[in-house]
RNA sequence: GGCGGGUUGGCGGAGAGGUUACGCAGCGGAUUGCAAAUCCGUGAAGACCGGUUCGAUUCCGGUACCCGCCUCCA
């Protein structure tokens, strides 16, 4: 079993293999917890919960360790404590319990690790310490600073060149660094804002040495995969990269560095000003169920931008309900090699849902169940929006009564009008000579059965 | 300005240097009291201009257009 993954460090589809035999590790940004996650939030966690299982599935459950992280210091989160008055600790732990709600719905399975990064300041003290030992780093005006011109290979990640960056930039540069591309380690707090003793004074970590700290106690100083989105790549990653090699010089940090494209609302950036911003809890209190929204999001490459689009949403429900009805009291054999395959070369699963199809056409049921799970879908504890709800049986009997008396009578308007009100409410009306059917279809809604009595 | 990505049939969206992607929609047929669902069949493509090649939508170069990052947004 071969995995193909595009390295983003090497630019190149690569053959991945462990750097510990049987054993894989894998770390990827988590958000930063202040606010319900939007859809976009939700592609990288979608993207490399895929990978998961296809790392489970090649490797055993136990071999693959997956971290990610929750941002729980930030000046975002600070903000929103001001704005409301209420303790920090408070909003993070209500945002990362609407975060495990959400990424669970999406049928997400949850990390092996989902470290803070608020239990782990001594851990990033330590490791600013040892930079700043190195000439890595240095004190000025309250602040810790990495000193990008101390690591040579700084922007090969996202193929920028310090002199070029610092050329286009665009940003005020703080007075106290040595170089305009210099960034915070640590940052002093004013009162009535998060901080931690530390050698520098009290303070509080910049954003990106967490992961770097974090990574490390978890993984080690050299791990196999980093993902994120795109946007992270500079400068976040960069700095992650800077930061790890710097203060760990033996160690080669993330092995393989995959990145998940944007993701796009019709067409448009999402963007709250053009009111096509939503979050993944919106979505799920209009009625699309998670598991719609996680076959959208498979729709597409991953290292393609992504538009969500409602004709998407439409055609994934209508997909997933007649997959469902196929494999409705099936039991799972094995996942389909076809699926492992393509799934195995860079993560395709738009290519993986083409091989469903196939499945479904074949008739091999236990088999497009099994392989389904493979990308999360179709497993049993995420398919209750699929069913009705409510017992059809009484209409379906009321309807083939009518239509066997319109037989006789040659008078077939009743037993039409109806059908069309069943229609109405969403009803898939199946009649065939054995007699009626109901099945619940796209937009059904119980309340319209009511008018009928 | 710097760096990176993209452009495939009506729509969505993959793979592969030569052979049907697939889904939705359409069309034809089977089926049905009529439908729906289902099944079978079917037309339709690769921005533009060059190059490499026996052969490119697939590799290389250029043009146009679109998008992202450079602002602690995944």
């Amino acid at each position: 079993m071969t995995i193909r993954l595009t390295n983003s460090k090497t630019r190149r589809k690569e053959e991945f293999t462990p750097l510990r035999e049987g054993q894989v590790s894998m770390y990827v940004c988590g958000p930063t917890v202040y606010d319900r996650a939007h859809i976009g939030n939700a592609r990288p966690v979608v993207v490399f919960d895929t990978l998961f299982r296809l790392l489970r599935h090649v490797y055993g459950a136990d071999a693959v360790t997956y971290a990610r992280n929750f941002t729980d210091v930030d000046d975002k989160i600070n903000a929103r404590a001001a704005e409301t008055g209420r303790p920090i600790r408070d909003i993070t732990d209500e945002t990362i319990g609407w975060y495990h709600e959400d990424m669970d719905a999406l049928g997400a399975l949850r990390p092996t690790h989902e470290p803070r990064a608020t239990e782990y300041i001594g851990a990033m003290i330590a490791m600013i310490g040892g930079l700043i030992q190195g000439g890595h780093a240095y004190e000025a005006s309250g602040h810790v600073l990495f000193r990008v011109r101390s690591y040579a290979e700084y922007g090969a990640l996202s193929g920028r060149s310090v002199d070029d960056m610092i050329a286009g930039a665009r940003v005020e540069v703080a007075p106290y660094k040595e170089d305009p591309m210099d960034f915070v380690l640590w940052k002093p707090s004013e009162a009535g804002v998060p901080g931690w003793d530390s050698p520098w004074g009290f303070g509080r970590p910049g954003w990106h040495i967490e992961c770097s700290a974090m990574s490390y106690e978890l993984l080690g100083e050299s791990f196999d995969i980093h993902g994120g989105g795109l946007d992270l790549q500079f400068p976040h990653h960069e700095n992650e990269i800077a930061q790890s090699c710097c203060a760990h010089p033996h160690g080669s940090f993330a092995k393989v560095w995959m990145h998940n494209e944007m993701l796009q609302v019709e067409g448009k950036k999402m963007s709250k000003s053009l009111g096509n911003f939503f979050t993944v809890r919106d979505l799920l209190d209009q009625g699309y169920p998670g598991e719609v929204i996680r076959l959208v999001y498979l729709g597409t490459h991953y290292k393609k931008p992504m538009d969500w689009t409602v004709e998407k949403a439409r055609e994934a429900e209508g997909t997933l309900r007649k997959w469902r009805g196929l494999v409705k009291g099936v039991a799972p054999s094995q996942p389909d090699q076809r699926v492992i395959d393509v799934i195995s070369d860079d993560l395709n699963t738009a290519g993986a849902i083409a091989v469903l199809h196939d499945l479904a056409r074949e008739g091999d049921l236990a088999g497009l169940k099994a392989s389904a799970a493979m990308l999360g879908l179709l497993e049993d504890h995420m398919g209750a929006w699929s069913e009705a709800g409510v017992d059809l049986t009484p209409w379906a009997e009321r309807l083939a009564a009518l239509r066997q008396a319109a037989m006789e009578s040659k008078n077939f308007a009743p037993a039409d009008a109806m059908k069309a009100q069943l229609v109405a409410a969403g009803v898939e009306v199946r009649m065939s000579k054995s007699g009626c059917e109901l099945v619940p279809g796209p937009g059904f809604d119980a309340a319209k059965l009511e008018a009928l009595d």
